[in-house]
DNA sequence: TCAAAAACTTTTCGCGCGTAAAAATAAATT
DNA sequence: AATTTATTTTTACGCGCGAAAAGTTTTTGA
């Protein structure tokens, strides 16, 4: 690049040849302008590397280029892994995603949305907290801006979502393990977090009884995101306590199911579906490290591929103004069998 | 909130009954004004909820309260922990943090510098990819932008960074597994990614000749950040060719750790420090799910805590210009014992 | 009580760009 | 070649605020 220093459009426009409203034009959408023009432009771009002042530009355009997307707790790797693929996918479209975590505090869920607001984003992304998300906050900021929930449904109407049929994910898992052995209990905490628990709980009663099986639940205690350590715990104690009376269980989700091995490792419980195993165990979510669980955790996956990206078009066209708001689409889950069921 | 809506700071300063400047002072810091006239402006603040925008407010600030956190990776958990801490310190100091993944491409990398350099941030936390990383735009970067390095020290010279003491780590863990049985062989990545890991092997091999043991080193193929897979396959790979000549056997990390413990569980192989264990197997940083292996995995922690404090710290007081830049601090690791060894 | 210091107000300017309307030019069409 | 249509230029204004300078009020301290 050559060396005198542009300092604004203006004088860009002049290394170019062209007035400033052009390039300006050029800069919102290179394709608005004439081929030729373009060429100029961008060969101009070349030699000196300038990029438009972000604050000046988003302070007077009616619509940015930034999209929030919103995450309840970024350490846990289904949400990175998620965020990850949309924010590149939001990339790839030639916008500006930036992420944010409510590590697990509805204050800070709200704290979020509000300065998100002052962002102007042209959409946003949001996986909300859950039970205790201020739903109505949620609801007027869906009203004033662009979004797309994923993940975790929560129960206003009106609002566009995109995730997983999780009573589906209950009764296919459940079908499998009744189909290769005992009828699994469910193991769940006892305040989850997430409404998605709630549907998988009903999805295992009603698989249950459509098999003419007898549910049973098992609640662990504990509040927040440290699942792991609430699924220790609550398994130690229901295993040392005999609320176990079948030797399939059947995990609310894979994080506290990866909690659970932990207890049956320190009980001394061999898991797995083999002659010389005590215990079968089956989480939900296929989660990044299930797969290094020892043994490696059957479980059903969650298509973050097809979430992310149906996610994604569906904020475009929202952000477009040709989608027909308020749909919800769930994707159904696969089965991935693997050791410890 | 009365309804009368605030569209800028001249009219928000008129229903408080100031001036314009006096207005921008107080959000610039609002200790800078009289507390008459502070508690005057917080309760018209009550009043209208008016909040100064944020573009027209960076657009002229020769320095703007924004902070760019950049982490290689934020699917893994390490990073996602320290992200956070590190983004909820630089709230509490009054600054807003943008969280920014590279995910583990060097391209990335340099586009999110280059986009954080148009944010005109205050200051960024930055723990470059290692190996891959672009030194050169690392190091001009940090000749423009105050920064602060984390995690991985890049070998450039000059620059200030926080982490922690890597040969003393595999000091402290070789010494442990010596003293309590036979001495390690250490496993890590043929081409890791982070310069973290060539300290580590550094220091295992001096611990163990300081010892009077000969170091043996297995390396893993395997490019990315997909550890646990790479030290699954690794693992079962060194197993079955007989490469691993001593029961102990210490990580170069504990993803890379983990994926050792499924290969050992594939194989049949019974890990921990018990009469009936084949193998006892170790890590080094304490990953938030080290706890949560089977056997839970021994390991040397991170100081995460220390490091995440230091590192905002260091980052403010090198912003307030008090600072002597290019000092690096290292934090010492903690010894975790668990089942594993 | 009075002068000095501190805090505040007013005035004025400018940042870098979006946007709109009218005029000028170029390209496409007949 | 004349007309229509698409682009570009010109001109002008505004966005919401930061910053500096000069004047005014309030507070401080001896």
């Amino acid at each position: 690049m050559s060396e005198g220093k542009i300092r604004n459009m203006e004088e860009f426009a002049a290394v170019s040849g062209l007035s400033r409203p052009t390039v300006s034009k050029y800069f919102h959408d290179p394709a608005s302008v004439r081929p030729s023009t373009r060429a100029r432009i961008e060969a101009a771009l070349e030699k000196h590397d300038y990029r438009p002042n972000i604050f000046a530009m988003n302070q007077n355009r009616k619509l940015t280029k930034n999209v929030g997307i919103v995450v309840p707790y970024l350490a846990d790797p289904f949400f990175a892994e998620i965020a990850r693929n949309l924010e590149q996918r939001c990339i790839a479209a030639g916008y500006r995603p930036t992420l944010y975590s409510a590590h697990g505090d509805p204050a800070l869920e709200n704290d979020i949305l509000d300065s998100l607001r002052s962002l102007k984003p042209a959409g946003v992304l949001l996986a909300p907290l859950g039970r205790v998300s201020d739903l109505r906050a949620i609801e007027k900021f869906c009203a004033d801006v662009p979004t797309v929930l994923f993940d975790s449904m929560v129960d206003v109407a009106g609002l566009t979502f995109v995730g997983s049929d999780n009573p589906q994910f209950a009764t296919l898992i459940v079908n499998y393990l009744c189909r290769t052995g005992e009828p699994p209990c469910f193991f769940e905490m006892k305040t989850p977090s997430n409404p998605n628990a709630n549907k998988r709980r009903l999805g295992y009663i009603q698989a249950m009884e459509r098999l003419g099986q007898t549910p049973h639940v098992i609640r662990a205690e504990g509040e927040g995101w440290n699942f792991e350590e609430i699924g220790r715990r609550g398994g130690a104690r229901a295993l040392a306590e005999g609320q176990v009376r079948t030797d399939t269980v059947l995990c609310s989700n894979d994080r506290l199911a990866i909690g659970f091995l932990t207890a049956c490792y320190e009980a001394g419980l061999r898991v797995g579906h083999g002659d010389r195993c005590a215990l079968r165990v089956a989480g939900q979510d296929d989660h990044p490290f299930s797969r290094y669980a020892c043994p490696p955790l059957t479980t059903v996956a969650q298509d973050y591929e097809a979430i992310s990206r149906l996610a994604v078009e569906t904020l475009f066209r929202v952000i477009a103004g040709d989608a027909p708001a308020g749909q919800s689409t769930l994707f159904e889950g696969r089965l991935v069998m693997r050791d410890s069921a």
